[in-house]
RNA sequence: AGGGCUAUCGCCAAGCGGUAAGGCACAGCACUUUGACUGCUGCAUUCGCUGGUUCAAAUCCAGCUAGCCCUG
């Protein structure tokens, strides 16, 4: 019988590369792949941002796909990823609110328009080097567990994934640990098995993303006063794009004792100051909502609801309160509720489904 | 232009004759496929200025300067 045929999206890193080897030792007709998605043509200087998304991406998953004697091909996904993570990213920051582009990355990029593209060349699945399994349930639903390795777990990133991308889609390096994967990279005689992990925002080399929102925004945000939440006036923020919920570093605030920010109100340009304990909330709600394991929520439900990666779950119970909205209660207060930031719910290693925080 | 008080790191603030605590802020690093949080490290050879007393002064004395308060 015929082999499948999947697309691997390489990155250049150790888990996309391990993915791509495990995939062609299973027996798939493997087809490697690196999104070009930010860089500039001829960026010269990028070279340290390894990772997910780096210049030396194409150089270092082109030589693995040749290690393993696999076609190998660059696509152009600048156009998309401008629009819907760049884009988004800076509107986001604009609105008072704090995204999350890895997520808007993996639903637009990599499971639509990847997707999208390796369907049409002939391919029955795409893979990735994700830390995540794809379980097939009872219920005939496709959903996300988990994986094996304990800090690494990529699932809340990818809650937005559809059934049929779901469906369509490999995720090898789940079942394994990131010492396992590495153990495999290197056995396999793989030069980046040891290439250090991802960190911080793929397009935003240096880190100062709010930087980034100016230069590309043309135009910065006015600056505005920090206030209490009795609107006393505490001093003076550079632009809302600066600040996020729960944010402590970089207020120039000497209180005497740290002070964090508490919300951001874009109406009035304030950022609200408050004490540490006021960052806890005791629920929150939430929109956009995608559902994986169950078809929908029909009635209250007790999970594990993670605010953020690598939020380590808190219990909670969840009720749909309106056409696309959940509320979730928690069981304890959590800290930091911050809109614009996506909420995933567990039962036990399954994701259930999520949505982003709207308050 | 009478009287009183205070002047120590960007902010707050210990110190009271024996050779500059601490907190906040700030910076760097670690952590991290988002933003944050967190942790670690660093951060006044110098105490408003000028003299004096003393083996030794931020600490005592005098003058000057500045700010605050009260009384003109």
């Amino acid at each position: 019988m015929e082999k499948k045929k999947v697309v691997v999206g390489m990155s250049g890193g150790v888990d996309s590369s391990a993915a791509a080897y495990l995939l062609k030792e299973q027996g798939y007709d493997v087809i490697g792949v690196t999104m070009q998605i930010w860089q500039d043509e001829g960026a010269e200087e990028m070279q340290e941002n390894g990772g997910c998304c780096g210049l030396t991406a194409v150089e270092d998953a082109r030589r693995v796909a040749q290690q393993l004697g696999i076609p190998y091909y660059v696509m152009n996904f600048k156009k998309e990823f401008r629009e819907t993570v760049m884009n988004y990213f800076i509107r986001e920051y604009q609105s008072g609110r704090t995204p999350n582009p890895c997520i808007a990355c993996n639903r637009y990029v990599k499971w639509e328009a990847l997707l999208k593209r390796s369907l049409a060349i002939g391919a029955d699945y795409i893979a990735t080097g994700h830390y995540a399994r794809i379980a097939r349930l009872e219920n005939g639903r496709f959903a996300l567990k988990e994986s094996a390795a304990y800090g690494k777990d990529q699932t809340y990133a990818l809650y937005s994934l559809t059934q049929e991308q779901l469906a369509h889609t490999l995720m090898p390096v789940g079942e394994y640990t990131k010492e396992e994967v590495r153990t495999i990279a290197q056995k396999a005689g793989l030069q980046v098995a040891n290439k250090p992990d991802s960190q911080e925002i793929c397009f935003v080399p240096d880190g100062d993303y709010a930087k980034f929102i100016e230069e590309q925004a043309e135009t910065a945000l006015p600056a505005g006063n920090f206030v209490t939440k009795n609107g006393t006036v505490l001093g003076r923020h550079k632009g809302i794009t600066h600040y996020t919920v729960g944010q402590r570093k970089g207020l120039n605030l000497a209180m005497g004792h740290p002070v964090f920010v508490t919300k951001i109100r874009p109406e009035t340009n304030e950022v609200v100051i408050g004490e540490a304990e006021d960052v806890f909330a005791k629920e929150l709600v939430c929109a956009h909502l995608n559902f994986m394991a169950v078809p929908d929520l029909t009635e209250p439900r007790e999970v594990f609801a993670k605010i953020r990666y690598n939020h380590k779950g808190a219990l909670c119970t969840i009720e749909k309160t309106g056409d696309d909205e959940i509320t979730c209660v928690f069981k304890e207060k959590v800290r930091a509720v911050t809109p614009g930031q996506a909420v995933v719910f567990y039962e036990d290693d399954c994701v259930l489904g999520g949505g982003t925080i709207e308050r």
